[in-house]
DNA sequence: ATGTAAATAAGATTCATTCTCATTTAGGAG
DNA sequence: CTCCTAAATGAGAATGAATCTTATTTACAT
């Protein structure tokens, strides 16, 4: 018997398993890696807790890759790499991202800015050979 | 009778607005832009024609905002804000993009990049009144 | 005029995502 | 333990942006 609750099982593994990806999934991704430990866990359910960490901040979503969205579960800023043959999306931790541009962003705008985004696209190394 | 070619006139048309266009328009919003002098394009041939645009790189996508695809006309480099109250999308002209990170990106990934993007995401300063 | 290849209009189709609603679950009160 | 309530979920329907299909139109050359 299990000494922790049960409440919130399955949106733990949901978390749990995006925090676990370095793949920077979709939610139809997640759902098929996490089928294997929770073959009941409804497609749908995946989308409903992604829509939920997301607005409570505690993942991100990198915006749609040919369509389809993709998430992180690294709330970290850092900066992404999409690859447009195999539409990998890659970390590529040795770069900073732009911080500093915060203020002077805001400023442009005359507004609030909350996050910032940098990613590079191109052709990744496997797909270049 | 016009002296110009006949040829392209409404792919023409759709270029045209989109480069006259400030907003970042979507396919839809393009296709209502053009519907004034334009009544009889259809939706398809918007969608089919930034389709083609972007694949000739006379344009650039800025991937979707709230679900949507934007489209930029203006494919010099430069960064963007989206606020995430009306969903507009403004350019930062005053801010460089660090378009001089993409030897390091393509070193990161072993591969090429082709392309860089900058975005700041926030509340602009029409929504934060 | 006629042929042709490209471009288009209109509507059907696709498919990622969201919604609906009946069911299940967890935990608390009696 | 049984009942109650609220949250969470599964399953499938609904939505809607984007794409595809096909018949038609257009521009230009022969």
């Amino acid at each position: 018997m299990e000494a922790t609750t049960k409440q919130f099982r399955k949106r733990n593994a949901i978390l749990d398993q995006l925090r676990h990806s370095h793949a920077h999934p979709s939610a139809e991704e997640l759902h098929a890696m996490l089928h294997e430990e929770h073959p009941d866990i409804s497609l749908a359910t995946v989308y409903r807790n992604l829509a939920l960490f997301k607005k409570q901040g505690i993942i991100q979503s990198l915006g749609t890759v040919n369509g389809i969205e993709r998430f992180d579960g690294n709330t970290a800023p850092h900066v992404h790499f999409i690859c447009t043959e195999c539409n990998a999306v890659l970390d590529l931790p040795e770069l900073d991202p732009p911080e500093e541009l915060r203020s002077a962003a805001a400023k442009g705008v005359g507004g609030q800015v909350t996050a910032c985004q940098l990613t590079f696209t191109g052709t990744c190394g496997a797909c270049i050979k």
